[in-house]
DNA sequence: CGAGGACTTGATACCGTTCAATACCGGTGG
DNA sequence: CCACCGGTATTGAACGGTATCAAGTCCTCG
């Protein structure tokens, strides 16, 4: 059995479970906009889906769990990005903060009605589905070193080119991600820093060293 | 190396490749109608991204390529669905009939004008993108056997209970959609027969015969 | 009847998992 | 300040599931 939900809320008060979070800290009651702690599980999957949620900051996990207990996160959703997607009423996944993080949550019900809302999640959908499609073949066709590499390409945008990265998954977490356990994780960073690809300041703080090479890796991003 | 693009292609014309496929069969010039044949390819993965399609009727199967050839079948579509999405202008995965299809095209310019458009796809992007959560599940998560399990559930529809379900795709397809290889799906398609979950009239023709088995080696659909 | 393509089945190799031991890091209390 | 502790990460060894390579079979079509 493995420890799906993790609990150190960081001193926010988490939001009435899968109910309706109408903590209205700012905005009208139909638009509220939340601020909540990082590690903070916002939406549990199979609850009644009443609202979308629109990340305003911050990161959130999106994840989704079979009987047994394996976990697979799904989507990592950054500023603009949407959650709270449903079928059947029933939300399809569990969400779950990575940092403290700024949300904004809709009624459904707002959706008809709104046809600005609906233009901007439309374009917004697009954009995850399309950033689905390459996960599946990540998932579906990568090597545990290439995953890797396409994972920090990914969190780390062109612009910031000397930077350092700070991860806010454990290893466990970018495992589900990818579809690896935590050990494959940790032994990818390690063959990335043994080849020069990274620098790692500390477990949780990456140098992309070779970009190009990583770019390779990952079968061009 | 592998055959990524089959061109069987069914007797009917391909439309003009990746460029404006305005045949405009039926409907006036910006929603036109296609019918296509089986084993056409339709868009091609990053091509210049002018127009949204919605399957009208028959089945399309949308995959994207590694640099090295290795090939995964993001999604599979039919009525109802839509593609033809695009980061950056350009398409990002090709598209191909798996049977004869009639699809229906919207210039994307029309998407901001038309609202009812808009609402409709947004529902079927808010479907599609929940589709896809699962098949993360199952790609990253899944065994040989579950996979398979999975795949001819969603493929069979509850009401079709005692029924024959034909598989218009081959075994290098769908091990692509479930990220396997053709031998490993073909042995699990044997251990299900094996195991009395199935039978198979043909190599292409499944009829599912211990359904609450099979759902519990998927995880519960 | 022969040819080609798709499928099945077998033998072996390899990558990633599993299990286990050890190292590291931050925080707490002696 | 240091010892200790819990959680996280790293590393090693053995195992196993899937890929790979290679026949061989079945089906369709000419």
């Amino acid at each position: 059995m493995r420890q799906i939900i993790d609990e150190r809320t960081g001193g926010t008060v988490r939001p009435p479970c899968g109910a309706e979070p109408h903590s209205a800290l700012h905005g009208p009651s139909h638009a509220p906009t939340m601020r909540i702690a990082a590690h903070v599980t916002v939406l549990h999957e199979g609850d009644p889906a009443r609202r979308i949620m629109e990340v305003v900051d911050g990161a959130v996990m999106l994840s989704k769990l079979l009987p047994d207990g394996r976990r697979q996160v799904v989507e990592l959703l950054g500023p603009g990005d949407v959650f709270g997607l449903a079928h059947a009423d029933i939300y399809a996944c569990s969400a779950e903060t990575l940092t403290p993080a700024t949300i904004n949550t809709h009624d459904r019900s707002a959706l008809e009605r709104d046809p600005v809302l609906g233009a901007r999640l439309l374009r917004r959908f697009e954009a995850q589905l399309c950033v689905m499609h390459s996960h599946a073949l990540v998932l579906g066709r990568m090597s545990a070193l290439e995953r890797v590499a396409f994972f920090l390409l990914r969190l780390m945008p062109e612009t910031m080119v000397g930077g350092t990265l700070h991860l806010s998954m454990t290893r466990q977490e970018i495992a589900d991600f990818l579809g690896l356990t935590l050990e494959t994780v940790s032994r990818a960073f390690s063959e990335l820093k043994r080849r020069g690809l990274v620098v790692l300041q500390r477990a949780d703080e990456v140098r992309i060293q070779d970009r190009g090479s990583m770019r390779r890796l990952a079968g061009a991003l």
